[in-house]
DNA sequence: ACCGTCATGTAATCGGTTACATGATTCT
DNA sequence: AGAATCATGTAACCGATTACATGACGGT
């Protein structure tokens, strides 16, 4: 079999679109925003304009058609193409290496926090964890929900099993970044305990002298 | 007091560089390079152009200073400024709201694991959970050699604190990583299972008949 | 002296983000 | 009819990633 060029490999967001095509069948760059929003984009942000600008550059390459509408809003509708097909298949036969890439500004801050006032760290972790706690819990609602549309189907998981894993690779990561937040949030309280002990030995020390 | 222009507000890669030199005094981009590979660099990448090309941006805004080296390697120092650490303060002092980018590849990959060939999602979970077990056992051992460093001490854990930080958020993560890869691995073997029983049943039904 | 790796930097490209802008629908 | 929101798109900027390229240093 002769080796497909390798259209200089595609990006990430690439595959997403190729993938949503595949399996929402031709949609409008607006329908990918809303199944992206509703699965990903938790904790993957995804611009809309991506959205809009990734289907005409994969269209140039060959792996999307593009069907414009005539009258209303003339959307744009895209298609998978077999080239398309093919490229997504041969990505999702190539196991990806790359490490996670895990960005939070909030554990910046942290990191940094001894740079900053006294109360730096200790205002960063509450604000993270209130952050973290209502994600967790948005997603343990989604996951009730969830539960309540698949149960009654019983037995074969089947379908709409993508769906329950990005929510379980969101619901497993706010656990650990609430369990992560509140570590800190106890060290710091014993931090404070601490040189409020010294400060306070400290002072009677200068009164007895 | 007047408030300082927002400097059109910094990247979190600047505050990255304005703190790094903040804590470790006058470095080179290679220092900074260096520290961040042994912290953050484990699961936010920074590839070290950015190290380089960054600070003579701050350099621009007041942020920094540069001292260039003469002789031997021509090496670029940066300072930060009094601008620059006020910059920083004022950063964390208003703690970040924005929400975890969490950018996964061999998450994506498994969320369109189902257009693939029917090994598609073990084997990307099987290689995706070697990753992360690699990564926590190395997390693990750094935990253990920082606590050999830290322990001796005994007392204040005032020093070195953020260090164990950004290692105590990535062990977590990757703990929860582990978890989801095993429990998707499992969920794989269920699901073969019952094919493997529902065929098996067919065969039957096809030689009795 | 040579080789490998460490260290240092720059340039070009390209994708992502922000900002802008406007057209449809729906609701009151 | 008007307001609000939904839906749709474009354009410019800018940061990040890649690729290239070379200089110093340490060891053999």
């Amino acid at each position: 079999m002769v080796w497909m060029m390798s259209t200089t490999d595609l990006s990430l967001t690439s595959y997403l679109v190729l993938g949503l095509l595949a399996r929402e069948g031709p949609s409008t760059p607006y329908d990918l925003k809303r199944h992206v929003a509703a699965t990903l984009g938790h904790f993957w942000s995804f611009p809309h304009a991506l959205l809009y600008t990734e289907p005409p550059r994969l269209v140039a390459l060959c792996l999307l058609t593009e069907t414009a509408e005539v009258h209303g809003r003339r959307r744009r509708i895209f298609s998978v193409t077999t080239a398309g097909l093919e490229a997504l298949r041969a990505w999702l036969g190539r196991p990806s290496q790359e490490p996670t890439e895990l960005r939070d500004a909030g554990l910046l801050q942290l990191f940094f926090a001894d740079l900053g006032s006294s109360q730096a760290a200790r205002s960063i972790a509450t604000e993270q964890l209130a952050q973290h706690l209502v994600r967790l819990s948005a997603y343990e609602a989604e996951e009730r929900r969830e539960d309540d549309v698949t149960l009654p189907r019983g037995g074969g998981q089947t379908v709409a099993h993508w769906r329950g894993r990005t929510l379980r690779m969101g619901l497993l990561y706010e656990r650990a970044a609430v369990e992560f937040w509140s570590g800190v949030l106890a060290d710091e309280d014993l931090a404070e305990e601490a040189t409020d002990r010294a400060r306070a030995q400290d002072d009677g020390a200068r009164i007895r002298a």
